[in-house]
DNA sequence: TTATTTTTTTAGGTATGCCTAATTTTAGTA
DNA sequence: TACTAAAATTAGGCATACCTAAAAAAATAA
């Protein structure tokens, strides 16, 4: 059976390693995602490779094995499926779940998980917008669609773009915005289809049709009424 | 505040001063509950000492405190209450559902537990019939009545006696039934009130109704129909 | 009342999970 | 290329929460 402490270690590593702008996982990069000293989280980063979850060098950094990714959904899982419940269930604010969440994803029981996530409506994402793993550690496959099909107060994940010219890039840099966004549609102008944007829990914007029709997008809302 | 392994002490304390025939909590009774080694158990009353939650002599055993059986209080609610809504909202089996609450009891979060009490209905009792305290540490207070006026099915807790007779008293000492004994109505005969009452799990017996008379208990199911 | 057993206490010891300080290695820059 | 800054590593330490073995104290029985 997996340590409860392992499994900090794993999800963090998952979650810096799928970060924006990274390609290698340093020490580092994980220290800090974790508020731990490097020495700490290197002594740890042997242990988890003794246990094959892990690889590590210097060079290359940490890479989770097969076994460590399946380990590594699996508490993605279990804190998404918690959060999920606090919100949907216990009606707690979406900013208020994710400390509860994780203290709650240490209990160890698949069979709890199942009952509270069938409570909570098995809906395919968390209430941050954050897609759930099913079981077998699977992601689910989101319908792409275009930014510019959406409702006003739709939230939705950036899954890719339409164009790959560098101008457009360089706008979507320039705005801020990246792969794995999430963003939530403030209005939408009936006048030429421009959609106001919210994204990083406060930067907001404006985009043109022309834009917006170039940005591929999936609801995270169960059940969302967008084309 | 305080540690989820205090917490762990207090109840175990406060569980084993109230179990039957106990008027001293030894050091050696609290480490056998606690399946942990006396040197290890007495260590950590010295701490628990310093910091006021109990007194400890050796003739004396170990007395909670009055801030010390607070704390043990809102521990066991905490317990009682993911008990009950583990059972009741997640339909758990009574019997699946004490590891997992002792998990859950360590998340520290008061507002998620009146969440959940209120999802499970608020009762006063747990699934296993034990008193849920409410916040403040107050047990609920018990309707005495004479165990003859159940029905069947009814699940019950011993309170006290009518008679205090010794004859009274040793039948009830042979039988095995003491005060806090948890009692289920299997059947009632009609013919003469007599009641085959099923208790520890596994003894049953046919109690006469003069005897059923003078046992006081009281329901531990959520709107019993009970007289 | 002494002998025996049980309970309590003391005195070390171990594993875990964190730390700081100092050193080595690597990478970036002048 | 050599210098400097950053990152990785080593070495040693600390607190927690357990343990065993042995001594001291108390309770029980002969």
């Amino acid at each position: 059976m997996l340590k409860t402490s392992d499994e900090k270690y794993l999800r963090a590593i998952y979650s810096v390693s799928h970060s924006e702008n990274k390609q290698k996982v340093s020490l580092s990069d994980l220290a800090y995602y974790l508020d731990l000293k490097p020495p700490t989280v290197l002594e740890r980063l042997h242990v988890l490779q003794k246990e094959k979850f892990i690889s590590y060098t210097k060079t290359e950094g940490v890479v989770l094995t097969k076994s460590g990714e399946k380990e590594a959904l699996n508490v993605i899982r279990k804190h998404r499926v918690w959060e999920t419940f606090l919100h949907k269930v216990c009606k707690f604010g979406w900013n208020e779940v994710h400390e509860m969440a994780e203290q709650l994803q240490n209990v160890n029981s698949e069979k709890l998980i199942d009952r509270i996530y069938t409570l909570s409506g098995e809906p395919k994402f968390d209430p941050h917008g954050d897609p759930i793993p099913d079981k077998s550690g699977k992601l689910p496959v989101s319908v792409r669609r275009p930014l510019l099909n959406s409702i006003e107060g739709c939230r939705c994940l950036v899954l890719g773009v339409n164009e790959d010219s560098a101008e457009f890039l360089n706008y979507l840099t320039d705005l801020n915005i990246g792969l794995n966004e999430k963003l939530s549609v403030e209005k939408v102008f009936g006048y030429d289809g421009s959609l106001k944007i919210k994204y990083k829990n406060s930067e907001s914007v404006i985009l043109s049709p022309k834009v917006a029709e170039k940005i591929l997008v999936t609801c995270t809302k169960h059940g969302c009424a967008c084309k």
